[in-house]
DNA sequence: ATCCTCCCCTGACATTTGTCATGCCGACCG
DNA sequence: CGGTCGGCATGACAAATGTCAGGGGAGGAT
């Protein structure tokens, strides 16, 4: 484990989870491999956001679900201000949608936290040498779970829908009759093939169609 | 660090947490510790419980959410069974109902998953000893939410209710009339202080009192 | 013992939600 | 150009949900 004989940068890499046992964790871990340096942490989005930017790694390890901005939101920013760096998700329980999302933000890797220390330090290095990763069962969920059968506005009263609101609220808001807005809302529910409105919000949130 | 001048006995740790990634990386962190070993883990309640059994350690350090039997069961069947065995238990996001459940479960530690590995160890030591440590933070929150103001019949008819089953299904799932589980559903939403039945549902998860 | 309070239970009534038949408009196709 | 299809929108009707007034019983207080 010298130096002179390895002539390697090391992966610069950021790690953002609000978690601060399992970031301590994960970054005791990572360094005990030679080609992986953990330069900064985080425990927010902005946090992470402001991180990067100060340290411009090669690799961001983000967790899904921090305070302030999520994972796929940060990654998004982070396209932005620094392409170079080659954003990888974490996340606990892996819901179709954010998969769905974080792709489309440009994401690069996107793992459940069941994987092993070591599982991840080659995925790590897969992302920072161009490649993608996405774990195969989250993959196969978010295949299997397709495109959204909604249409705007259906999907635009569900969301409006979400929070229990009554439908006179919701066509206030959405500025249209509440039989047209009763309309959507069942449409939604048999497309989805579900017994009514609120287990309807629950599918869509799942699968990312909201 | 050093064997011959320590003749301190270790504590004896049981691991249990569904996310390999964080059981393995804790597992690696709490092993620095030298008054502390991990000699067992597990990745489901129902693994826990039989590891528990098979080692004896004395503290079991469990996650809250765990498929097979979630932390707070694993911990009463280790009351019933290794009533030597202290646990402590760890979790992401603290839900005040939780904690309550816990205790009354005789758990005598309950930390969210914001600590540093170094507190942690330090708690693990104080729960050994016979102490009982449960996070401020949380403390906090569990009190302010009090108390269940739900009678035992509206909790029960709330928590079938809760999977959005139609009033009928209820009624005949509780041989209860229609009229009865309406009364009750109404009492609880008018009890919690919110809009509509979904809405009583969710809060009454997030307060455990279902 | 009697009152009072709280919980359990019920049916009738008003409100909200879900379903259906229908019309309008733009896009696409022959 | 005329026809057809899918999305947007509406109101009338049926079904589910929420609200109300009230009756019976257990247990604690006076």
């Amino acid at each position: 484990m010298t130096a002179a004989a390895e002539p390697v940068r090391p992966v610069r890499l950021l790690l953002a989870d609000d978690e601060h046992l399992i970031r301590g964790a994960l970054a005791a871990l990572l360094a005990l491999e030679d080609d992986l340096l953990v330069v900064a942490e985080a425990a927010s989005g902005p946090e992470a956001l402001a991180m990067a930017r100060a340290h411009e790694p090669d690799v961001a390890v983000l967790d899904l679900q921090m305070p302030g901005a999520d994972g796929v939101r940060v990654a998004t920013s982070l396209r932005a201000e620094l392409p170079g760096c080659r954003v990888l998700i974490v996340t606990g329980h892996g819901r179709p949608g954010h998969l769905k999302r974080a792709l489309e933000a440009g994401v690069r890797g996107f793992v459940p936290k069941t994987v092993s220390a070591q599982r991840l330090a080659e995925i790590i290095r897969t992302v920072h040498a161009g490649n993608r990763y996405v774990d195969p069962e989250l993959a196969a969920d978010a295949i299997s779970s397709g495109d959204s059968p909604l249409t705007a506005r259906e999907a635009e009263v569900l969301e409006l829908a979400a929070d229990g609101a009554p439908v006179v609220e919701i066509a206030e808001r959405a500025a249209l009759s509440q039989g047209t807005v009763r309309n959507y809302l069942s449409s939604a529910v048999s497309k989805l093939g579900v017994e009514n409105r609120h287990a309807a919000v629950r599918l869509a949130r799942e699968r990312g169609w909201v």
